[in-house]
DNA sequence: GCCAACGTTGGC
DNA sequence: GCCAACGTTGGC
């Protein structure tokens, strides 16, 4: 199975690159979206590349690299009734979200803003780039990922 | 803090 | 199964 490519939301105050970088690898957990999850769990290879954004910050952006390090597995925290992301319906005989592990890889220099994004040509149609765009975990053409790498060198 | 866009829920 | 009401996301 050929690479596939992505790009994930976190909102910096909650988990951000540096988090990641501390900490080497991480779960992916709190996805509650049915659409961001089925990527997970029927899409998503180990060593997929992954685009980690900063969502919900001044400003929002691409700010480093990480890879797919394990395949989806159920999220527990789901059932963890002290966890935000405790979801009454789920439990670990009927799980309903799943979640990936995620390896960090690099940071970027600098961030590349949602702006720089939007205004750059060879990135049009990049789902994180259109208006109302709220899905926490797109898929990403390796031609739009090569394109934010060499964004990332400048 | 506002609010547009979107997803989910639940009454009917 | 429609759709209004509601909750959430996330840029601004």
């Amino acid at each position: 199975m050929s690479t596939q490519y992505w790009l994930m939301k976190s909102e910096p105050n909650v988990y951000s690159i540096d988090d990641l970088k501390r900490e080497g690898r991480t779960h992916w957990e709190g996805v509650r979206n049915y659409q961001a999850r089925n990527f997970m769990r029927d899409q998503m290879n180990l060593n997929d590349r992954v685009l980690f954004y900063h969502s919900n910050c001044n400003p929002p952006g691409i700010v480093g690299l990480a890879t797919v390090s394990k395949l989806a597995y159920p999220d527990f925290f789901a059932w963890d009734s002290s966890s935000p992301y405790f979801d009454p319906k789920a439990s670990p005989e009927k799980p309903i979200w799943m979640m990936v592990d995620v390896d960090y890889e690099a940071h970027f220099s600098k961030i590349i803003s949602l702006e720089q994004l939007k205004n750059e040509a060879a990135l049009a149609g990049m789902l994180v780039a259109k208006k109302g765009m709220r899905l926490s975990i797109q898929p990403v053409t390796q031609a739009h990922f090569d394109h934010v790498l060499e964004m990332a060198k400048h």
